[in-house]
DNA sequence: CATTTTTATCAAAGCGCTTTGAGTAAATCA
DNA sequence: TGATTTACTCAAAGCGCTTTGATAAAAATG
């Protein structure tokens, strides 16, 4: 069995104080070197380490970040894009020693999640993910004084905040040029929810290119809803059975994009040859598109990369909390795979 | 701004001692029923919350439940299962006020973090993921004394410990089973990585129903790997170039099968029809086959079930240190969905 | 009525660290 | 040489709770 060794214990074999020992190990200039060394040895020795819980009180720190992650009742959904999200932050925090906290709530609970987060002391700081259009988290948490990183942003926030986004307006935007120069001239959107800020962003790059190209479609093609694979097929399905079904689709995450593709070879159709599609990449981990020509045309942003950004951001945040408020607005690549042709004549 | 306050401000305000707070506040019996009325009132006007830190050094316990998971350097993969296994757990832990210490770790250094989490003392118990066939965190949690509970099983552990698994061999036992009565003689397995428990499981169920048949099936026609959607997609493509291609492909996720499928359509084939394909299915959110007939035939079981299951056991375990380790098989449905069919004659 | 028991409350100690303010020995200076 | 500075080290206070052990008031008992 493996013990454990407290602060007092470490003085008494050393017959050092405690004070000491806790200058010694957190490289204040105090402290002799030779003591010091002594210190570290000994205290890697005795596999000491120093008690989190004591060290959170002592120092009014809780060196934890927390994310909250809202799951719809409804459809006990979680963003898959989440854990790639966290693998980014993750080492960032580690560096810093900082811990991570995670809460999923039910989306109703997020606010007073947030409140008693804050009133219990629970963290130095919270990523914010899948920030609405008009969001009232951010007066919440700048009232709550947490600090705070928006994985995202909020059209609607008329403060100041911290966030990270990826360019969605002008990802989507090109992607839409890219497929009219192609000559597609019916275009599909199947998006995610309408309230998600970054849905809406996506929607306007949309529009602003067929609006640019003097294109007018209505809204029978657009779809918002939450991206899994089935919603992706269903929504294909409905797309096939216009009148005028769409040459070309635009979809805001890969797993969707595998439904749609499930619709297309459902009904002889073949991803590419007969209806084109982009997707908007998040590189995911397990669904990296490692092909010489990538499967799928795609706005392709690394959520692990935004992960890394936030995490970075939050730290500086919070060790210096009088530290001007920043946005970093990361660009998507627009990857040519072989999901997109011109349209059959 | 909203301002927190503390028991000693609580205290002054009610003009009562801060044991009397504490006490009915946490639901003693030596409080008198008009006081804690007050208290509570109090306590909620004021948004008073026992700050996390303080409470947890006194107590001397952490009220915080770890989970390790390890991200293969090689393939910065993160288990998309894991998402879903978190939602699951997250609810058990929010009642009992436990928070959640989410680590992700390069896994060369798993056996550290472990060693670093039970020294500092920050968790009360750890979940363990992704054992392996061969699984040296049970021994090494058990020298600690951190109480714990494997997702999952490792099958050459000696110790008695509490885990969470699914039936695997079981499962694919059935589902090779129920493919050779559909007549299919050649079946080939995409399985996870060669040591994790799950896929060794997998392998056995598989092996053992080939043989119980009387049936022989060379090496080539069986993979292990991270199970990503390009796995899937490659082995298959490997299978399709054998001088005798498989008529069905058992494999463990449905992201690998959505691999397999694009795979099939590449080359003409139609999932169900030309090559059937049954998969394991951890229900996730995302790709929650919710159509009449599903469109994988599966070996079902809820990974977000587990979650919760295995949470229950670890809180009880933390709770009641003397209580006999258990172990809690889950047993998965044949899910019969529309991948399956006799082979072509 | 005095005595015991029960009820309701409190002051103070303690959790294991960090940090403040003080003290001592060695080194430098006048 | 004594006075001042520098280099180390320490005892004790404090972080905000919970918990122990004591006490006072009220109720029950003989």
């Amino acid at each position: 069995m493996i013990k454990n060794i407290n602060l007092k214990q470490l003085a008494e074999i050393l017959n050092l104080s405690q004070t000491t020992i806790s200058r010694a190990l957190n490289g204040f200039p105090e402290v002799s070197s030779r003591t010091r060394k002594l210190v570290i040895d000994a205290a890697a020795e005795h596999n000491y380490q120093p008690n989190t819980r004591a060290k959170r009180l002592a120092t009014g720190k809780s060196l934890t970040i927390g994310h909250l992650v809202s799951v719809s009742k409804e459809h006990e959904m979680v963003n898959p894009i989440f854990s790639d999200f966290i693998a980014g932050a993750s080492a960032r925090y580690a560096e810093s020693g900082y811990d991570l906290l995670l809460s999923l709530v039910p989306d109703e609970d997020e606010f007073t999640a947030y409140k008693e987060l804050a009133a219990r002391s629970a963290v130095d700081g919270v990523v914010v993910h899948a920030p609405r259009v008009s969001e009232r988290r951010i007066a919440l948490l700048n009232e709550l004084n947490l600090p705070f990183v928006v994985h995202g942003r909020s059209s609607e926030a008329v403060e100041n905040y911290n966030w990270v986004d990826v360019n969605n307006e002008r990802s989507f935007f090109r992607a839409t040029q890219f497929l009219i120069d192609l000559g597609h001239q019916t275009i599909a959107l199947i998006n995610g929810v309408a309230d998600m800020d970054f849905a809406m962003r996506r929607s306007l790059g949309f529009r602003r290119a067929l609006s640019k190209n003097n294109i007018y479609i209505s809204d029978d093609y657009t779809f918002n809803g939450e991206m899994t694979e089935p919603y992706g097929y269903r929504s294909t399905l409905v797309l096939l059975e216009l009148p005028r079904p769409p040459t070309a689709i635009i979809t805001s995450s890969i797993i969707v994009a595998n439904g749609i593709r499930r619709a297309l070879e459902d009904n002889g159709l073949k991803l590419g040859r007969d209806i084109s599609v982009i997707t908007h990449d998040d590189d995911l981990s397990y669904f990296r598109d490692t092909a010489t020509v990538p499967v799928y045309t795609a706005t392709r942003s690394s959520v692990r990369e935004a992960g890394r950004i936030s995490a970075d951001l939050l730290i500086k945040t919070i060790e210096d909390p009088t530290r001007a408020k920043e946005g970093i607005l990361l660009d998507s690549e627009l990857i040519v795979g072989s999901s997109t042709k011109p349209p059959k004549p």
